[in-house]
DNA sequence: CGAGGTGTTGACTGATGTCAATGATGGTGG
DNA sequence: CCACCATCATTGACATCAGTCAACACCTCG
């Protein structure tokens, strides 16, 4: 395994070798309840993981980009639905695969378990979100989101904030515990309090990074979502 | 390591031997910020983990039982907070001797992931409580997580419907993204529907799981946590 | 060029939050 | 053991934020 200290992301090398599958968008690679029988890796694209309630009410728990990993349960069977949103290649391995290879490399192992507490500390950030924030905090702390992740995917520390949203309002929305219409309107207030501009609706430019942040109530800089630590 | 049929819940044996730490009610075990250098596992009581924003906006994240394990994060210091709700006893292990212990035994290990997992897993399902479940529907999910939680404590499968609810209204408005007075209203209104009883203010009898479920809208029935999977 | 999907905006509704008063509970010290 | 006080829970009246329903605009793709 490697870990890049430039974006403080970890790979496997048990993807270096492995088969790749194209999707296009709207394409589902996981449906929830199948059988957990393989592990993937984001090779470039757009992805979201969501969760079906039996009443139709849909929670997005994430985005997946370049390098993310998908596909363990504790279970037997996903419990999630993963879809294309871009079109997207993916490299795959099966669950059997990956288990071997971590039995081998004690190291791989624990490097693997670090990628599943960072998933974890992800959906705790949401949860907050989701929990404490406002509508427009939200958006606020998704925008920033998504700009961290373009630029550890594209290894870029600087350049023209602009952020790219592939994903539709309604996507956004069920990500944010909102719905699409109330998601349209707290972009509207961001570009009227003069934090962002919309050139059009799948993209965002950053004005005032700061007081994204301040909204956002995000203290740290370098992980813009670890929050503060009083004591 | 073993693994409980029973109760699907997985021990670790790194604690068998390990010093016990008494807490009181309100006594904190972890400081968000503190270094992370120990990890625990609860004996006996009620832990309370929560994540506090700057403008003083909490979350709690979870509760803790008997047999919960806290304490490991992807990073060098905690960035949550552990609190004693009832006195509490608590195992603990320098996190060196755990990560020794787990390279020693890879298939502790591997329980370990499984761990993870769950929690992670947990921490999905809160997910979709705050972003999509009303008032109501979060407090009866609530109350099943919590009679599952004895249930599984005490490893009994049946007995008199009755759930202990030893933290605050406050505590639970802030683990489900509401305030006090919509919990007790919420209490209230499971109250009139008559699915619940409320012989005191810290516990709850349960007159009509198969309603609660419902309203939950959760179908499977030995895993209270899981949803539908409709494809 | 037209049609359907997607996004924005407006008017109104409803659920949850806020503020405040009252009622219950539990711990402490007389 | 009881009385008192402080804390916590409940309830009510009202405010506010997000949801609903509906119209319209825009863009994309046949």
């Amino acid at each position: 395994m490697q870990f890049d200290e430039k974006t403080g992301d970890v790979y496997l090398d048990v993807f270096k070798e492995a088969p790749v599958r194209a999707l296009k968008p709207g394409e589902t690679l996981i449906y929830a309840g199948d059988d957990a029988t393989q592990v993937f890796n984001i090779v470039s694209g757009c992805l979201m993981v969501s969760r079906l309630g039996k009443d139709g009410r849909r929670q997005v728990m994430s985005f997946l980009f370049k390098d993310n990993f998908v596909g363990l349960t504790a279970t037997d069977s996903y419990f999630f639905t993963v879809q294309a949103i871009t079109p997207s290649s993916i490299a795959w391995r099966s669950r059997e695969h990956l288990e071997g290879y971590l039995a081998r490399d004690p190291s791989a192992e624990r490097t693997f378990r670090e990628m599943v507490f960072r998933v974890l500390e992800n959906s705790l950030d949401l949860v907050y979100s989701l929990g404490q924030r406002t509508a427009v905090e939200r958006l606020a702390v998704f925008i920033l989101y998504l700009r961290q992740q373009y630029r550890i995917a594209n290894g870029t520390e600087s350049g023209p904030d602009t952020v790219d949203l592939p994903m539709s309002r309604q996507d956004i929305a069920d990500f944010l515990g909102l719905k699409k219409e109330t998601v349209s309107r707290s972009f509207t207030a961001l570009d009227e309090k003069g934090l962002i501009k919309r050139p059009d609706a799948h993209s965002v430019d950053i004005l005032d990074v700061e007081a994204l942040r301040e909204l956002a109530g995000i203290t740290d800089f370098s992980s813009p979502f670890r929050l503060a630590a009083p004591r």
